[in-house]
DNA sequence: AGCACGCCGACT
DNA sequence: GTCGGCGTGCTC
């Protein structure tokens, strides 16, 4: 058996034209060429170097010219496995991308101390963890029929139940415990987990879950917020024969798992697991493509669902997996205080409000408002006209009682208003954010503690003792024995946003806080009706999802139909509008500042052959148009002349 | 991105 | 006649 002459490279590069393998010759002597390792190969003039990674070896060459020889190999270890590379391609290809950029999210910087490491722990045999010696665990609350189906390789849209539970000192949510068992009992099973979090507080709650349940040297940080070097080490254990848990934020779905027996997301609305980075797919995208390919359980789990799972739902892509005696959460909708009663307090309706001071008695009470700051908005205090900045006409607010108003946009401070509609200089404050709210709380409990957990103010965790903690959705802290009430304050204002996603964003965020209250608390959600009330309070999740899917059907929008954006210059733009495949419909074109965009929309069927005749068009116009604006020298590098985004989840955002 | 190849205007 | 303009195309 002769050895593989010729190695197949991906290179790193930006350049669409280049995302495919290239054939390199392995010359004489150099030795340790196998797929996954990171070389250098030259690139055209033979002085030029370009890194990549050997995908493939062959004897057969496929490029018709002369080749090149492979010019060193960088390391030793082989951080590209084939499972993943797999996975890059094909998402990659979904959404009209270059798999190098996949490949940036799945394989982290090189670190040479790391590696070295590394290498030497496995030379000497000692890069195993121990021998798991525990019994498979029960994965309470469910049925273990269903539990032993989904293991089997199923894939669900698993619901979970509200509420948190003390795990040794931690205090974590239902669900955290839910994946940490379906976790540790894929890992005794003999293969690996993978556990996608939106973000560093379900991570922490998961890692202590799983702490529970598998020992240290099983569980994976893979995370992109994670310091380069604890990724790369992440990376590198994940990388073994032995099964783990890995766990980590959205690109945590790229880590390398060659037995793949779970495969499962939380929370996929949260647009923290929509990727930033080109080519932007959703890690649900890309878990429902990684689980195609390998095979293993599929769980999308929440306190809510999402359209997309919904529709996933009824394709019948997914099943539907509940705890076996669901749990529900005693949400009361309450009309908006009127100020009316001598019982309403501030934003407060006066039930929620007795209940609310019986339960600090207690413990803590959660208080969810929409935004951070003092008072989210001035306006002239005669005239009414919203109070701007002079100096780039942004929005004035005020950060504390007592501090000047300054611009939201440009962080000037406002000393001496004056309207510009009726000259007045009197100002007057619209809504409440954190800041105001928990200092009117303060003043009405008086002696009772009060937290503030916003963005700025992060706080993890709270203790079981009497206060009042306000929070901005989503910073939320987790309380030692829940929540004694919880309060939804900002509801109308959350919804009055006008955005595709905006009723199933404030389910979620309402069920999210929701969750965190103490068995049988009251949740009061405050001043919203409708059918979002009823659908929180009836714990009718999917029939809400049901009935918002099929709105979003009857307008054609996502996720019903799939979506993408072209963008360009112009005739870059048009060109690739006139060569997609006859399914596909422009349904908006426009050109600012000499770029076109286009919002094109199709089914999911076609989804293939559009990604490809728009990918086809990239790779032309990359290739044949070199300046974009003759004369125009732009500093920095110019961009692509025909840019994509598939699947954007606010299509209709910008502009 | 770089860099070479290639076909039209001012020059020794 | 040739030097070199940068438009066009390729990179294994």
């Amino acid at each position: 058996m002769s050895t593989p002459t010729i190695a197949r490279v991906v290179l790193d590069t930006p350049l669409p034209q280049l995302d495919r393998l290239l054939d390199y010759r392995i010359p004489e002597g150099l030795e340790g060429v196998v797929p996954g390792v990171r070389v250098t190969v030259p690139l055209r003039s033979a002085n030029r170097m370009t890194q990549g990674f050997v995908v493939e070896l062959t004897d057969q060459q496929e490029h018709p010219g002369p080749l090149s020889d492979l010019d060193a190999i960088v390391s030793a270890a082989e951080v590209l496995r084939p499972e993943v590379w797999r996975l890059a391609r094909a998402v990659a290809d979904r959404a009209a991308g270059s798999a190098i950029d996949v490949l940036r999210l799945a394989v982290p910087k090189r670190q040479v101390r790391v590696e070295k490491s590394w290498l030497a722990a496995r030379a000497a045999g000692t890069a195993h963890p121990e021998p798991l010696t525990i019994e498979p665990p029960t994965v309470t609350r469910y049925r273990e029929a269903e539990v032993a189906a989904l293991l089997a390789g199923g894939r669900v849209a698993l619901g979970v139940d509200p509420g948190v539970v003390a795990v040794g000192d931690t205090w974590v949510g239902r669900w955290a415990v839910t994946l940490a068992q379906l976790a540790a009992r894929t890992v005794v099973g003999g293969a690996s987990a993978i556990l996608v979090v939106p973000d560093h507080r379900d991570a922490h709650q998961l890692e202590a879950a799983l702490g529970a349940q598998l020992p240290a040297d099983r569980i994976v940080r893979f995370d992109s917020a994670q310091p380069d070097a604890e990724r790369y080490r992440g990376m590198l254990r994940a990388m073994g024969d032995e099964p783990m848990v890995v766990l980590g934020n959205r690109s945590a779905v790229y880590a390398p798992a060659t037995r793949l027996g779970l495969l499962a997301i939380w929370n996929d609305g949260d647009p923290l697991l929509s990727e930033p980075l080109t080519p932007y797919v959703h890690a649900r995208d890309a878990a429902l493509v990684r689980q195609e390919q390998q095979g293993g359980a599929l769980v999308i789990a929440g306190h809510t669902r999402t359209t997309d799972v919904q529709r996933l739902v009824e394709v019948g892509w997914l099943t539907e997996l509940t705890p076996e005696r669901p749990r529900r959460v005693k949400v009361i909708p309450t009309a908006h205080a009127t100020g009316a009663s001598a019982e309403d307090h501030a934003r407060i309706p006066s039930l929620a409000w007795r209940e609310a001071a019986a339960a600090t008695k207690t413990g803590p009470v959660l208080v969810q408002v929409a935004r951070p700051g003092y008072a989210p908005g001035l306006r002239c205090a005669e005239c009414g006209t919203a109070a701007r900045c002079r100096q780039c006409a942004g929005p004035l607010q005020l950060h504390r009682a007592s501090s000047a108003p300054r611009c939201l946009w440009c962080g000037r401070e406002e000393r001496s208003f004056r309207c510009t509609e009726c000259g007045s200089s009197r100002l007057a404050r619209v809504g409440a954010g954190s800041t105001r709210t928990a200092e009117e709380l303060g003043r009405a409990f008086p002696g009772i503690r009060v937290v503030i957990a916003d963005g700025e103010r992060r706080v993890l965790e709270v203790d079981d003792r009497p206060a009042l903690v306000v929070a901005t959705r989503g910073a939320e802290p987790i309380a030692a024995g829940g929540y004694r009430a919880v309060l939804l304050l900002d509801g109308e204002r959350m919804i009055a946003r006008e955005t595709l996603r905006i009723a199933e964003d404030c389910l979620r965020w309402w069920a999210d806080a929701a969750a965190l209250a103490s068995d049988g608390a009251s949740v009061f959600l405050v001043g919203v009706g409708g059918r979002l009330a009823t659908a929180l309070s009836a714990s009718s999740i999917p029939a809400f999802a049901r009935a918002e899917l099929a709105d979003r059907r009857s307008l054609g929008f996502p996720p019903a139909a799939r979506v993408a954006t072209l963008e360009g210059v112009p005739d870059a733009v048009t060109a690739a509008l006139d060569a997609l495949p006859a399914e596909a419909d422009t349904i908006a074109e426009r050109t600012v500042d000499g770029r076109t965009r286009a919002l094109i929309r199709f089914d999911y069927a076609h989804g293939a052959a559009v990604a490809r005749s728009v990918r086809g068009e990239i790779i032309r116009q990359a290739a044949t148009r070199r300046k974009p604006l003759p004369g125009a020298p732009r500093p920095g590098r110019a961009p692509l002349p025909l840019r994509a985004r598939f699947d954007d989840p606010e299509p209709f955002d910008e502009s």
